[in-house]
This record gives structure tokens, C-alpha cells and sequence, in this order.
DNA sequence: TTTTCTGCAAATCCTTTGCATATCC
DNA sequence: GGATATGCAAAGGATTTGCAGAAAA
């Protein structure tokens, strides 16, 4: 995060927080404080190790529903692990997926432009690039009759 | 998968197999077949609860040990659900990531072209793409040097 | 017959939930 | 003061592990 987000953060937290009804209570601060300060996209639990130095009495519990809510009205964006069970695909070739957020479906599409997507070169440098996941998230076509 | 794939399926699966001296067992042999009837990317409760009706004595772990096989040795691959704890990011500005699958760091990297793809028409007409998620999976600088 | 796999049960890891108390607005 | 959040403890779901018997090469 760039030093203008940083300094923006704080107020962006608030702003956020009041547009949503959520109290601003000295454990969400101290969480987002410490998400802002992070460079590794944390889970709850390194959230946690490294806030009970200054904050030994909250709880893990809290650091779950926090990131959680946080996630919920965009303040942050969860990148890794949905909760969901582990799945597969049987189809080795290439092709992408969509991922229904309301059913959790996932649909299987194939795109020459997604296909040949060049790599950074700042990665192809120092890293070594062994497969490119695209994931389109959104309704599809069923959930959208339904709501 | 097309009927072509399907047809050659099985023997994809012993050829597989036997490239890493895995064993041809019966149950190996049901959860393939029935990864490849399948059309809605299963979990492996999925795959257990429909093999039981033909093969009622086999076990979930069974299922589990075997589905995580087949994803390693590349016969199949793993769409949803890494086993990992939820990480989250506090920078919501437009951005991709980098996953390393030996030390499991995210690195955020931009990019325009990236950022620039179309969503496929035959999406755009029943389905409604909120997001596109690119994760790019490969070793990381630090690991190779490890390696 | 030697290696590999399976099934069972127990354990583990991540996460959520119910409830009483404490805190925020 | 009423709504909301927190902490604790217990429960839950997904997955892994240790081990002994069974099956594969």
C-alpha cells in the first residue's frame, strides 16, 4: 500500500465503518491498523499473534469476525481460501472458470484472449510462472431469475 | 468434457497411473470415472456420496487420499478451495497476485493488460461478471534460490 | 513377497455459533 | 438506554494422520 493510501486509510476505515452501521470499537481499529501495516495478505491468526503484544485481551474469535465484516462491506478484500471445500476438474485442457457467487457453481469457458495473456516481465525475471488461474465471479444466468 | 476426452479417459488414467507407480485399485478406478461423468466440479463429499450407491464398503478418507493423488500427479485439477485460511488485503485498487506454491507468499503485481480483458459475449448475455480474479501460480525468487 | 493402498478411528486445523457481559452511539 | 460488539467456551465442517489388515505388482 502506497504511503497516500496509508494516510487515507484511517478515514477510509471510518467513513466505511458509519456507512454501514458498524461502531468504531478500539479491537476494529487496532485490526485494521495492523491489516494496513501488512505486506503478506495475513490470516485471521497472524492478525491476532501480532496484535495481542499491544491488545492482550481480545480475542481470536473477534479477529474472525472482524476480517469477515471488513470483507463483507469492502473495506478489504479477502484473496485467499473461501471456506469451500476442495474441488476439481476432471478437464485438464485449457480453459477458465466462473464462479457463481449466490450457488457457488462453477462453469467452465474457453477465450483465446485469456489464453495468451503475457506475463509480466518483471516476473518472468526473478519468478518462475507455471500456470496463469483466471476466475470470473459474479450471478450466473439461474441465480439472476431467482433474486 | 468432450466425448473424445471421455473416451480416451480411462486410459489417460492408467497411462497416469502408471507413469507414477500408482496402483490400478478398484476405488482409484470408480472416483475416476466418476470425476469424469461429472459436470459441476465435485468436492470430494460429492464424489463419496455418489459412489456409495455402487461401491457401498468404500471410505471418504479413501476418496480424499485419492483425489488429492490424482491432482498431484496432474491427472486432474484442483478449481476450488486450497485448504488454506482465509488472507485478506487492504488494498482494494485495482491489482492482480502471484501465488508461490512452495512458500504460499501472495505478491501483488499490476498490470494493464491485464486489467484490460473483455469478458467473453456469451457471458455478458445471461451472466453478470462482477469481478475478474487473476492469480498467477509459479516459485518465487526466494524459493528457486532455495531449491 | 514386497510395496502400496484401504478403512477405521482419532486428531487437527480453520472457522462459526450461543450466550452473557461490556461497550458504543 | 437500546443496539451492537466482545470474549469465552463449545461445536462444527473439512481434511489429515497413524495404524493394522488387505490388495496390487
Amino acid at each position: 500500500m502506497t504511503n497516500a493510501h496509508k494516510q487515507n486509510s484511517m478515514a477510509l476505515f471510518r467513513d466505511k465503518c458509519r456507512q454501514h452501521n458498524l461502531s468504531i470499537t478500539p479491537q476494529r481499529t487496532v485490526i485494521y491498523q495492523e491489516l494496513v501495516k501488512s505486506k503478506n495478505h495475513p490470516d485471521s491468526e497472524d492478525i491476532y499473534r501480532t496484535i495481542k503484544n499491544i491488545f492482550p485481551e481480545i480475542s481470536l474469535d473477534t479477529v474472525y469476525r472482524t476480517l469477515a465484516k471488513f470483507a463483507e462491506i469492502g473495506l478489504i478484500h479477502l484473496v485467499e481460501g473461501y471456506g469451500e471445500a476442495k474441488r476439481y476438474d476432471p478437464d485438464t485442457n485449457n480453459h477458465h472458470h466462473f464462479r457463481c457467487s449466490e450457488c457457488n457453481k462453477i462453469v467452465d469457458f474457453h477465450d483465446d484472449s485469456f489464453d495468451n495473456l503475457k506475463v509480466p516481465k518483471a516476473f518472468q525475471k526473478s519468478f518462475k510462472v507455471v500456470n496463469v488461474k483466471i476466475i470470473l465471479e459474479g450471478t450466473c444466468d439461474e441465480c439472476i431469475k431467482k433474486l
